[in-house]
DNA sequence: CATGAATGAGCATTCATTCAT
DNA sequence: TATGAATGAATGCTCATTCAT
């Protein structure tokens, strides 16, 4: 489990990873990964056997470390308006890491790639759940909760966050994101009040 | 202006489309779109010059279709619960007609191809005016109106759409849009109801 | 001999110079060449038949112009002094008027391009008789005339121009061929005093 | 040093010269090589990087081996006439080996190609190092030696042999190269004569 | 465990040329 | 006399993948 084998299949999606964000799906070849690591191009097949299970693996290890730093984040979390700043800050901290960019690459590569797009989905999963969990928690007590139907709204709401940053990374300025994150502070405030109020 | 040039313009804009719907942005090549329409390939590049230009003039050709059939039922709607349930039914008419697929290849491609990002924003721009636009019509009378950020509240409308439309894409499985949609109808009825009550 | 598609062919005949001196033989493309002139491709076709015609034609042209000009200044010459000093004035005006490397990038493009040699190589004779001509006249009265094969030497004298061109179109320097000149002026002068002092 | 893949690189170089010598610049093209050698196209990319590359390779290849035949010849020499004499001797030989043609098809096709031009103006320098060099020592116990600027007959000597290959290419004749030679022995013998007697 | 070499299929783009109008 | 449209073949180059070592 943590042979020498081990290290190198970590040196290797470290390197896709980098190259997914600096060149996108369609720079990340076998070749360009190979240069950003340092490595043989072959070795990726030999561990990985193809570039998908790789982009896959890489897509495994980000949402790895975002999935810890948001479980974190949010488990002490018990009101909307302080969800809704939360999720604005990780938001911008993951377009600082990259961490989106290479969910949003794969999401676009999946359309061409035959059988990436399944695996891709169940990779979404469990960010829907996070979410309806949280959501869930959030509301319990609140009279919103019971009107709220939580699953659809998990899913709109990592929906909304992919949407945004495939707009986000395309335009090159955050700016907006950014209003509306704080636009939604705002009326989560609000909202927090009034829901709280008739507690 | 109306030679047989822009008819072979109009058939490899097609063809464009088509492919574009069928095999994604990366399967998109000028071979496949010639094979696609029963063209040369390099009529391709005698009529667009790049491909970069026959993807944006797909861009602009599903854009323009949909622009009228949306500003159209837009025109005569006033009130939210109406709004929402006819947001969902454009929505499934998009994805019958395939026409947020090529908008979504392509904001997902762009990431990979030097110089599509800024025009492919800039083709999305017009959605988000309307939508505010549309927004600001159907909240003008209501008490929600003087609270709601439009501008802010419209961008993630179009943000939500695409994210929503590229999972759709993914998973070959339109059931959890539709439930969300359903759900938002729910809501909107409730809210219009409230809304419209304290008129 | 002088309707309009006289006119017509003289502008694709300047075109296709400018184009070779600007772009080189490779770059000589009839697209290349009508972008140049400002007219339809076809053109070329429909007047020359085929791109190797017009190539011919421009090279025609070019020889034309310079042997008239050669004619006249060679014309009142009749020692080797002053000739040499012309041939290098003359080379000057032939690197800046662009008239030989019309010449040089055809005897490349020649290597490639099948038919083309014979028809080149028969364009240089003329200026192989000038030459010969030439030395003939100034070396008449001198006791080099009965030893030097001028024949020989002519022959020798263009390809040495060609071999010039050549390189100092490659180093986009031309003082060396620029002291070559110089240093032949010399020697002529030194060679002119002694035949002449004995004549 | 000696691995399996310096012996493909020696095929694909000596692919690239059987092929420039046949079909001159403009018909080696990356296909037109592989099928010389009879291997894959998309190995000249594996070991060179880029056409130019090869090109490049190409040339530094021939030069060496003739390089060496010309020093080897030059080294023992030290009289005029026989120097001409065997210089006509080895044009001749690069005549029938090709090897001058590679160098021409480059000085040629390198007015087509971007970054060729410097290249190869570089792998020329030595040439005219070499004839300098030989012109020094032939020429340092004659009288000529202080008159002569050696550097300039030197890129004289190298301009003409080239212009000589070119010509005598395109005619598909070396009559007349070969007669210029013998009458250069002639005169070469005299001035050897004139200038030994007064030594 | 790792690698250099090799390959067939694919890419966007440009070419000279033809042809109907 | 001229042109816009169209085409088949070619270009340099990159790709994921395989394989012998």
């Amino acid at each position: 489990m943590t042979g020498p084998g081990q290290a190198t299949r970590q040196r290797i999606v470290d390197a896709a990873i980098e190259t997914l964000q600096r060149e996108g799906f369609a720079g990340t070849s076998a070749r360009a990964v190979a240069r950003t690591g340092g490595f043989n191009q072959a070795l990726v097949f030999y561990h990985f056997g193809s570039m998908t299970e790789l982009l896959l693996a890489a897509l495994d290890e980000t949402a790895a470390r975002r999935m810890d730093r948001y479980r974190e984040a949010l488990a002490g979390l018990a009101d909307l308006p302080r969800l809704v700043e939360l999720a604005g800050r990780i938001y911008q901290e993951d377009l600082d890491a990259g961490h989106m960019t290479v969910l949003a690459e794969l999401i676009a590569g999946a359309a061409a790639t035959p059988g990436l797009g399944p695996e891709v989905v169940a990779r979404i999963e469990p960010w829907v759940a996070l979410t309806a969990e949280t959501l869930q928690r959030v509301l319990r007590d609140s009279p919103l909760g019971s009107l709220v139907p939580v699953d659809d709204v998990a899913y709109a709401v990592v929906a909304l966050y992919l949407g945004l940053e495939l707009l986000t990374h395309l335009q090159g300025d955050r700016g907006r994101a950014e209003a509306l994150f704080a636009a939604a502070s705002g009326a989560a405030s609000v909202l927090g009040a009034v829901t709280t109020t008739r507690r």
